[in-house]
DNA sequence: TCCGCCGGGCCTGGGGCCAAG
DNA sequence: TCTTGGCCCCAGGCCCGGCGG
């Protein structure tokens, strides 16, 4: 099938070998293999002979011979649920590209649900498809007897529980909810209503707790919680429920897009922000500077996020699997814009 | 970690491979092959003896001996420049979930920059990587010229130039961008003003293009067009821009996020939207329901886009390199919220 | 004799082909 | 005819041995 090769379709012309630029070159495979691994013991004039066939038959070395021979993929999975979230999709962003700059390619595997099940399934695919490593996002409660793996790769956490037995990057949502809140107690606020995440979400649920630690030890009243689902629609859902009360005079919300929705919510109940209700929202999103008022809120560096979860695992790979489990905290940081102020004087 | 093995740093335990199992049933490797591919001729006490022994010891076939052998890696790769880029990342998520359903992964290449380089740079990262084909979302300018192919490998493009020599996705941008200039014009509007994206972007232009072409065709005024860079601060900056001009009643924005920026410099010079300007975006965000006033705005069915994009790259592996270029079309639709209206009663 | 450079043989995990039971 | 195993190949890396100066 050589030479005279005419192409047809379904015919893929075989990527060239090492064994095909040594013909050309004129020496052994051997010595492509040496020169393609940047070796010094090729004579300079064998080594450019080498490259100018390599360029000429624009050879690439077969990964998967490679991955075979060496026992390492230079791949890392990603195990994602929801990727139209911002900062999940922010995080992936961070981690391809300090994985790419690392010499690695990123794998990407969709969980559609938060469950177990989904996690483990997409654990499977990404073992099976040969990674030597993976980073969780936004992992619900995971604990090693519910996750079973298969084989001992090194597994990082990207804001998952702290008590699990896996590396973490955590994200301080404690720290991000509790100044969020003292925030608008500082304010004067009496105190301050909460529309939290999902049940399911770890980190609405840390936030949530942090929330009512602070305000427990600022010795204000507690208000029932209410849970939205990420989404301004939920926001806005619960927001029209707050907006009738007139008790309500500072709300944090778990992430901005909620906020967005609680402030429409407000707007069209004829409530103020900020002179009537203060809003703070989490995550920062980029265009939650334009929102009307521009939002307060808690940045979140995702990048460093991303970093951190790439350094974490490449660490692991080189100190092997047994390596203790390490915890890196991202401090988030609060970004005061126009969403919130002191309360109306009553 | 369990029983006797004792796993100490820098130790990976080899997974176990067809000739562990073989061993374990009493079989050859070669039986173990054949179950492992579920072909018909394994006797069933034997099939059943070897299903045991994987499950025992947790097999995995190898998927890099695998695809050496096949030729065939079962990964796409996906090209992206802006994950934080809404359009992007649920095109990517996607992608992801298509590809997953057909058995395929999916490696993803970060481009920093859209340019020709990066872009021809990721692809080498990819093909290096060992994928069976590759998606570019959002391309820029893409000739076959410009990119140097290494090896012919399937290539879908979504939402690049329709003129490139790729089978490509078509968002069909100049529907969705004269449906919302024909809906301002439609309203009474003398004319439309644009927030354009950026320069180099294939999306950006072609909106731009049809905005204009809309505009020709009724005989309106072509205002002068300004450009954004897709974030809610470019649009804020335009949008200041436009508030100070007193012949603007209707602005297009090419983006959901620009028209919310442009919206918030709207409110601050006083001019109500939709009573005295009409706000379009683009995108259909999900939280653009929630902006102050919820958007009117183009929707687009990334998951459609997403899917389409795996469909055509899995029609080009069967059928061959050398199959026909294929150009499909996903239509986008207006969703008319409160933030357009006729224009003030001059 | 030693050292720099090069090639041969063998190994990785799995699948196709063919022959044997 | 149906089931099973032996052999070779995929592409590339490592060990070792050899050749020459």
């Amino acid at each position: 099938m050589a030479g005279v090769e005419v192409p047809f379709p379904g015919a893929r012309k075989r990527p060239p070998s090492q064994a095909d630029v040594a013909m050309l070159a004129g020496v052994s495979a051997q010595t492509v293999s040496r020169v393609a691994n940047g070796l010094s013991n090729v004579d300079g004039q064998t080594r450019e002979r080498v490259l100018t066939a390599m360029r000429e038959l624009g050879y690439q070395r077969n990964s998967a011979a490679r991955a075979l021979v060496l026992g390492r993929f230079h791949m890392l999975g990603v195990i994602s649920f929801d990727l139209s979230a911002h900062g999940n999709a922010r995080t992936l962003a961070a981690i391809s590209r300090a994985a790419q700059a690392a010499g690695y390619s990123v794998n990407v595997a969709y969980a559609e649900k938060p469950t177990e099940d989904a996690v483990q399934q997409a654990f499977f695919q990404l073992t099976g498809q040969a990674v030597d490593g993976v980073v969780v996002i936004e992992a619900q409660i995971l604990d090693r007897q519910g996750l079973h793996l298969p084989s001992a790769i090194p597994v990082v956490v990207a804001d998952g529980a702290q008590n699990s037995p896996f590396s973490s990057v955590d994200n301080n949502q404690a720290a991000g909810a509790g100044a969020a809140t003292q925030h608008l107690l500082d304010l004067g606020h009496r105190t301050v209503w909460h529309v939290g995440g999902p049940e399911d979400s770890y980190s609405a649920r840390r936030r949530a707790a942090a929330w009512r630690g602070t305000l427990t030890q600022a010795q204000a009243p507690v208000p029932p919680q209410h849970s939205g689902d990420w989404t301004a629609a939920s926001g806005y859902r619960i927001g029209t429920e707050l907006a009738a009360r007139d008790d309500v005079t500072a709300i944090f919300a778990a992430n901005d897009h909620m906020a967005l929705g609680v402030m429409l919510a407000l707007h069209e109940a004829g409530r103020d922000v900020p002179t009537e209700v203060s809003v703070v929202g989490y995550d920062d999103v980029p265009e939650s500077a334009c929102f009307i008022p521009p939002l307060t809120t808690v940045h979140q560096d995702f990048e460093e996020i991303g970093r951190q979860c790439v350094g974490l695992l490449l660490d692991q790979l080189d100190a092997g699997v047994g390596s203790a489990q390490a915890v890196v905290s991202v401090a988030p940081r609060l970004v005061v814009r126009a969403s919130t102020g002191p309360p109306p004087a009553a």
